[in-house]
DNA sequence: GTCAAATTCCCCACTTTTCCCCACGCGACT
DNA sequence: AGTCGCGTGGGGAAAAGTGGGGAATTTGAC
């Protein structure tokens, strides 16, 4: 089973709908049963997982040690942002006006495939990060994949 | 069986009933039987177990040696401020006065669902909360992801 | 032991939000 | 030119959260 890729700039409209583009949703596993798990991301993005995945994430999570602060400010910040959402019956989701507001959204996302996940942006937001890497591609890549 | 996730801001009623957010009630087992052990959490928060996690928590504290001083300060603790409620007809529980004052809660709950238990804290004792973590989240999820 | 007061429990009613269904427009491919 | 798939918009039904009242049970005092 592929994992996502593309990109699409979609409308959220007055209601907080975005439609997942529809090559994306052909890569979900039926398992997953058009629901996801949308949440927080880095970097002022929002994270889409489709169920399958986010179980196996909430295991890693169960492993982590709640008798230590930081993993309590961890779990704390990802789970409280996290809410469960599935396609209507156009292949849409609806965001949560708090996701909404956190990325900047305003009238228009941007939506990466992430191989495991999807990304969802503020265009301009997206735009000003690319702006701030100090490194470019060709070198980033060179250190990422460089074992 | 998904864990519990998301963030609500529910009113605390004059009789000190709660609303248990509706997601989170669907994330329930059944055996769980709607009822819970709420009691002392960490950070001037309240947790709330459901019946059956509780069950196993009992477990792992009856390991504990009870020989060990420090072991015996944590039961203590732990086990005083724990009482046992359940959800009326409404979806709601009802919290001991102590756990109300312990936490500050004044009118407004918020609540965050983490994983196999519930959080209950003041919205503003939890903004304080958060402003006080020295590392932001992309930094702490670095750590606490990182083998 | 009895009564009064307070607390708990359960039911009903209201308001707001959410969800689900239907309908339209655009573009591409046949 | 028609059809199919995709993205977009709105309206009505259902559910979630909130507040209050009355019966039953418990608590404490006399």
């Amino acid at each position: 089973m592929p994992g996502f890729k593309g990109q699409a700039e979609n409308s959220v409209d007055s209601k907080g709908r975005v439609t997942v583009p529809s090559k994306m949703r052909k890569a979900l596993n039926p398992e997953a049963e058009k629901s996801f798990t949308i949440t927080r991301g880095f970097e002022e993005c929002v994270h889409l997982y489709p169920m399958d995945r986010w179980r196996e994430m909430e295991e890693e999570f169960a492993q982590l040690n709640p008798f230590n602060r930081e993993t309590r400010h961890f779990m704390r910040t990802v789970l409280r942002w996290a809410d469960e959402v599935s396609l209507d019956g156009q292949g849409r989701i609806k965001m949560p006006p708090r996701l909404v507001e956190f990325s900047g959204i305003d009238g228009t996302a941007f939506v990466i495939g992430s191989l495991d996940h999807i990304e969802i942006w503020d265009p301009d937001t997206f735009d000003d990060y690319l702006n701030e890497q100090p490194a470019d591609y060709e070198t980033v890549a060179e250190r990422v994949m460089t074992v």
